[in-house]
Parts: C-alpha cells; sequence; structure tokens
DNA sequence: CAAGAAAAATTTGTGTACAATATTGCGGCA
DNA sequence: TGCCGCAATATTGTACACAAATTTTTCTTG
C-alpha cells in the first residue's frame, strides 16, 4: 500500500474517489478483493491511518462503511478483521445473488448501450489477462466488477448497491471455498453473458446469469473447512 | 426525544441496542420510520447529539450506518437529512422487495414454528391497535417490522439484512406517496400471510407475498410530488 | 517448572478542539 | 432601488487526547 496507486483499470468504475473517507474505503477494499487481505486479518486503525496518511477518525469510518457491506466485521473492544463468512453465510449470498442478478440482466439487456458493451469486452479482457499473469487475486476482483458493470446498466440503482456487497462478499467466499481455480467457465460464462446482452436478448442474458451464478454456487467446496477459532479448539481436543 | 423511552413494544425486535452508536440509530431510524421525522428534515449533529447526551463521534457514526441504509442522505459539509426518495428510488425499492420477498416468504414458511407465528399474531394486533388510535406513522412502522419477522423466521440472515435497509425506506416511500391510508389492504393482507405460513403452505405464502407487495405499490401516487429543490424550481419557473 | 494472577502495553471507544466549507446577512456601488 | 461582493455565522470534517477494555507479558507461588 503507498500513497498513490495509478495501476491500470479496465474503465473508470472507481473514478476519483472524492473523499478520504472514501479513498480509505476503496483502498482496504480493493486489497481484500484482491486477497491481498485474507479473510480474517486483524484491520489495525493505527497501522492503516499511518499507511493512508489519515487520522483513525477516517479510518473508523471507512471501517463501519465496510463492515456494513459484510466485508470486514467489527467486534467490539476488539477491532475490525477482514469477514471470513460462514459456509452458511456463503450459501445466503450466492442464494441472494441468485434471487436478483437474473432480473438485473434481463433489465441490463434492456438498456444495453454500444459503451457499456464495450466496458464490458475490455473487463473479460482484463480478466484473461490477469489469469494469464497468475494474478488470481486480481482476477477474482475483475469478475466481480464485472457483474457490478452488468448491475449499473439496469439503471438499478437500488439494486446494484444491494449487489455490491454481495459481490464482495463473493470475493472473499471464494478465497475460501473455492473448489479449485475455475478459470474457464468465468471466461465463457461471462462470455455468454455479454454475448446475450450485445444481442440483447433478455432472456438468454438471464438464463445465462442464473445458469453462471448456479455454476459458481456448484463450483465451492463448502462442507469441511470451519472457521479458525473453533477449527483449533476442536483440533486440539481431538488430538 | 427524551433520554429514556419505554414505549410498549410488540415484541423483542429491537432488544437491548447495547452499543450508544446503536441506541442513537435506533431512535433516529425509529423517530423516522413512525414518521415523527418527515422525508427531507435536517439532522444536525449538534442538535442530535445534546437530545441523545452523547458526542458528535457517536452522532456521526449513527448517522453513517443509517445513510448505508438508504434512510438518511449525507451531503459533504452540508449535513444529514432524512431521505426523501425520488419516485424512480420508491420504484426500485419496491423492484428491489418484490425478487427478495417472496422467496423469503416461501423460506418463512419452511421454518415457521408457533413462537414466531405469535410474534407475528401479536404484530397484526398492535398494528390494528395503532390504526385504531389514529397514530399513522407507528402503523406504518409496524407493517415494515411485521415483514422484517417474517425475513427473520426464514433464517436468511443476509437476506433479512438487505431487507432491512429496503423495508426502512419503503415506510419513507409511503409517507411521500402513499395514495391514501390503505388500511383495511394492508390488515388483510398480513392476515393472509399469517395464514399461509401458519398452514406452512409456502406456495401460498409466496403467493400471498407478492400480491401483497404489488398491492403496495399499486396503491402508489408515483407521478405528481418532486422532491423538495426541483419543486421550488419549477415550481417557480412556471409559476 | 507449570499455572495463575497481577501489571504493562497495545488497541479501541468517546469526547473535544480546531480547521475547512457552506450559508446567511450586510454594506457598497452602479 | 436592485445587485454583486464580502464579512459573519453556523455546521461539518478531521485530528488529537484521554478513558475503557483487551491482550500480552511478567512475576509470584505451589
Amino acid at each position: 500500500m503507498e500513497t498513490r496507486d495509478a495501476e491500470n483499470w479496465p474503465d473508470a468504475a472507481a473514478p476519483p474517489a472524492t473523499t478520504p473517507t472514501d479513498r480509505v474505503r476503496e483502498r482496504l477494499l480493493r486489497a481484500v478483493l484482491e486477497q491481498r487481505l485474507p479473510p480474517g486479518a486483524k484491520l489495525t486503525e493505527d497501522e492503516i491511518a499511518g499507511l493512508c496518511g489519515v487520522s483513525r477518525t477516517v479510518v473508523r469510518a471507512a471501517l463501519q462503511a465496510l463492515s456494513h457491506d459484510g466485508v470486514v466485521v467489527l467486534e467490539r473492544h476488539r477491532g475490525a478483521f477482514v469477514a471470513a463468512p460462514s459456509p452458511q453465510s456463503a450459501r445466503e449470498v450466492f442464494e441472494a445473488r441468485a434471487l436478483l442478478e437474473p432480473a438485473v440482466a434481463r433489465a441490463a439487456a434492456r438498456h444495453a448501450d454500444a459503451e457499456a458493451l464495450a466496458r464490458l469486452a475490455r473487463h473479460i479482457e482484463a480478466e484473461h489477462a490477469a489469469l494469464e499473469a497468475g494474478e488470481l487475486g486480481r482476477a477474482v476482483h475483475l469478475s466481480g466488477r464485472f457483474h457490478l458493470v452488468i448491475a449499473e446498466m439496469s439503471r438499478h440503482q437500488t439494486i446494484a448497491a444491494l449487489l455490491g456487497g454481495l459481490i464482495a462478499r463473493s470475493a472473499l467466499v471464494l478465497a475460501l471455498y473455492a473448489r479449485l481455480p475455475d478459470t474457464l467457465c468465468e471466461r465463457h460464462a461471462h462470455g455468454a453473458l455479454l454475448a446475450a446482452l450485445t444481442a440483447r436478448d433478455a432472456d438468454a442474458a438471464e438464463a445465462a446469469m442464473r445458469r453462471h451464478l448456479a455454476d459458481l454456487l456448484a463450483g465451492l467446496d463448502l462442507a469441511p473447512r470451519a472457521p479458525s477459532k473453533p477449527d483449533l479448539a476442536r483440533a486440539l481436543s481431538t488430538g
């Protein structure tokens, strides 16, 4: 985390980030979504404040905002941690997405314009590039943003905002429970979505989205692992 | 707003509210939902801080949390205001609910237990009582909580959290756009929902919820009124 | 030497002070 | 008289300081 990051973004989905709180929030969110901060990581206020060159006040505000999206969890008098969704939570997140996103895809197909479609195409390119470069975390992040761009295309600001949080949590879920780097699957699914949207075929877009989400959920391994703390306790008791 | 309020609640849906920030948030939320603070009202930090006996720090945190749910809007260097959803926003809120709540009702039917059903029944009683007493705002608030209780019954914590914000905004939408005090409609619809849940009839619960939400949306008058600021501008230009 | 308790250190929670900015009221000027 | 610019006021944004709580370390004791 340096003071200034001018990495190449596939598009202007995260433009200037005007307020300091938003800047810190964006940076933390990106670090989490690109898996540079693993689930469960402690987020010390002073440390972040020092790193970002702001006071704890704004860091606290950013952490609160992130906690509201379920990306970090705040434990009173203990601090902020990157969320580590339980298998139950993971299922719920994808269930919620399965309820919202097919309708979003349908609406996006209606409002698809050339510029937005170009953005989506560039996004797929960027995902592909990240995978080629072996930057798995970055690829997951970009994959999430792909869905968010579709949500923005749908012009449903309210639902898009809800999906923002759900998609962010999905990145954490993938970090914890992905069975294996489902690379080609992703790429093909997003391609199919883009094709349906380009054809303005609402039925196809909805179907593609539904299938894609089902595939994502099916690609998870939600039984075995357990959260770190109970895991330790049980491991020692049985050992 | 006094320092201590021990009004009668239909159930323990809002239990102790342990932290000061949560207490302030709850109080503000209730004031908004019961329409004691109308849409557009200015929420001055110092005023709230004095009234609640806390510092601006916790008031700010509470306002931020509420803004994330769309109940208040924060304008930089201008302050916090009770949200006044645009007709477009209003539609979106109910669209989002229409996507989530039928599934929630279905799940709630599966998990319905005697205690939860009793809570719902008491809720309907309280709604009725509020309407009889002419406390319209309180009735709207209770009506919203009825839906939230169903969401909790469904055991989908993630979706329930999303619905919390949507339902709160719905109260604002009703305050702004309700065609008329749709009293009997509400009462009947909630009764039908409770009946379906009691019978553990998932199909009936889903259908009742779908119909209820459609009725609510149909009961809105989303064309004429406009938000306060554009309203003024246009009113003066046409006059 | 291990286990428990006390104390030190770290970290979060809250209040307060000051700086930045928007709004409001006043006075000068065409 | 009406309008523009400027000072006064009020409110928010941020930093900092202290209080409360937790975690870690250390010291005592069986």
